[in-house]
RNA sequence: GGGUCGGUUCCGGAGCGGUCAAACGGGGCAGACUGUAAAUCUGUUGGUUCACACCUUCGCAGGUUCGAAUCCUGCCCGGCCCA
């Protein structure tokens, strides 16, 4: 792959560009350096953003050093956060980690990463070797974090715990001897902080290379609380859907970072978008088909794409769905709360309530609908949940 | 250590003795419209209940009161000012 799109297609910025655009040519082996914390172990496509650059690296040759950051983890990066995170036990963290990686592995190559963890430099630490650490950096600096700087001003909680958290992460790069750290537009300081320790300690400085933080599907910031990621373990059905379901404002973008579509053709699906002549629709389509192909695989794709047309465009039922036994006749409520289609009663009546449920097919319209064994009725709630009853 | 302000339901944020399961906004869920898009509109958003009602919830523990998210005491946690 050209060195050009390695550093510009789906890359928010590089530091130092020049640099690192001269030692990609000169054919050299790097040593790409990609962190993180075993908190959320769970992935979606937005860190697949990264992961894809690190994946076309590794495919020129470079390679990957996965840092496992059982310490920072106790911390919790305070990028972008309004509070201090609660720590973690080990035992949730190692937990953590592997389910990380299962993910992370899907897209990376496994065979060119090496893996590493922050406890084989940290677990020996003295608090000499922290003291000193402390000392390289000064509190402008850190304040200079717009994180730190905006929590400070609000007068809102901060620690020096989390101020440690950017010179552990910069420390990590002096451990493996970082060429290029990865990470999103959020981990700048952080990063630059490797760089800022590294020279000190008369090392080469480590390239930094930012790829954006996407919007989630509907077009806001990503992130749980919106619901609009989607997550990278999400069966194939499920994953076309949450694609299918997005903004339309957010395509011509995922089909630059998360798709390998050529640059002329990805400049033809903005002018067909923009200009209403390209099917946003169809457009998605192809996109889902894409990504979950690259997860999955393109026959799971395919097959996922079948079933999505038949239950939401041709509206009918799904072929796999859940069975429900009961062995007495049963409430409809009960059914609901019992098969996990609603998770208490009082749900169970408000969906009812606000006509979400369906029974064979017909709109429920009462508490009081009795189902027996072997009756073999479709429980449908809301537009994709759904149970036969038997 | 002293002074002072504050800790409310998923989030933000009202409430300041009963009419509070707690305004309002966001988010979620469901419905209409659709391309499972956006925008828009509607309903709903602790639990048990047909319902009256009851139970649990407003940092924690006690107390005052017929009655407390609201008052008092102690404790825990955070901000600010002083040292």
């Amino acid at each position: 792959m050209d060195i050009n799109q390695l550093l510009t297609r789906g890359v928010a910025e590089v530091i130092v560009e020049s640099e690192l655009r001269q030692r990609l040519a000169s054919g050299e082996s790097l040593r790409l350096k990609q962190g993180f914390d075993p908190t959320k172990p769970d992935m979606h496509i937005g860190h697949a953003v990264g992961l894809r650059k690190l994946r076309k690296f590794q495919e020129a040759g470079h390679q990957v050093v996965l840092i496992v950051g059982d310490w920072t983890a106790q911390i919790g990066d305070p990028s972008g956060r309004d509070e201090t995170r609660p720590r973690l036990d080990a035992a949730t963290v190692r937990k953590n980690a592997e389910t990380f990686m299962e993910q992370f592995f899907r897209v990376v190559d496994r065979e060119r990463t090496e893996v590493r963890w922050q406890s084989e430099w940290f677990g020996s630490f003295t608090l000499e070797n922290a003291l000193d650490l402390a000392g390289r950096f000064t509190l402008a600096q850190m304040l200079a974090h717009e994180t730190f700087r905006r929590r400070y001003d609000e007068g809102a909680k901060l620690t020096i715990l989390e101020l440690m958290y950017p010179m552990l992460q910069g420390y990590d790069s002096v451990a493996i001897s970082s060429d290029v750290e990865f990470g999103g537009t959020d981990q700048k300081f952080n990063n630059l902080a490797g760089r800022e320790l590294m020279g000190q300690l008369g090392m080469r400085p480590q390239h930094v290379l930012l790829v954006p933080l996407i919007p989630g599907t509907d077009g806001r910031k990503m992130g749980k609380t919106f619901n609009n990621t989607v997550d990278i373990t999400l069966s194939p059905f499920d994953m076309l859907g949450k694609i299918m379901s997005m903004s339309d404002e957010v395509l011509p973008l995922y089909f630059e970072v998360l798709t390998d579509v050529p640059l002329e053709e990805l400049a033809e699906i903005r002018a067909g978008l923009a200009g209403g002549t390209a099917n946003p629709r169809n457009l998605k389509m192809r996109l889902a088909r894409d990504i979950v192909g690259q997860f999955h695989s393109p026959a799971a794709a395919a097959a996922a794409e079948e079933s999505f047309v038949r239950q939401f465009v041709q509206r009918e039922l799904p072929e796999d769905i859940p069975v429900f036994t009961i062995h007495e006749p049963t409430n409809i409520l009960q059914i609901l709360t019992a098969s996990g289609l609603a998770p208490s009663n009082s749900e169970a009546r408000r969906l009812i309530s606000g006509g979400g449920v369906r029974a064979a097919g017909e709109r429920v319209a009462s508490f009081d609908l009795i189902l027996s064994p072997g009756a073999d009725v479709v429980i449908q709630v809301g537009r994709r949940k759904f149970v036969r009853v038997g």
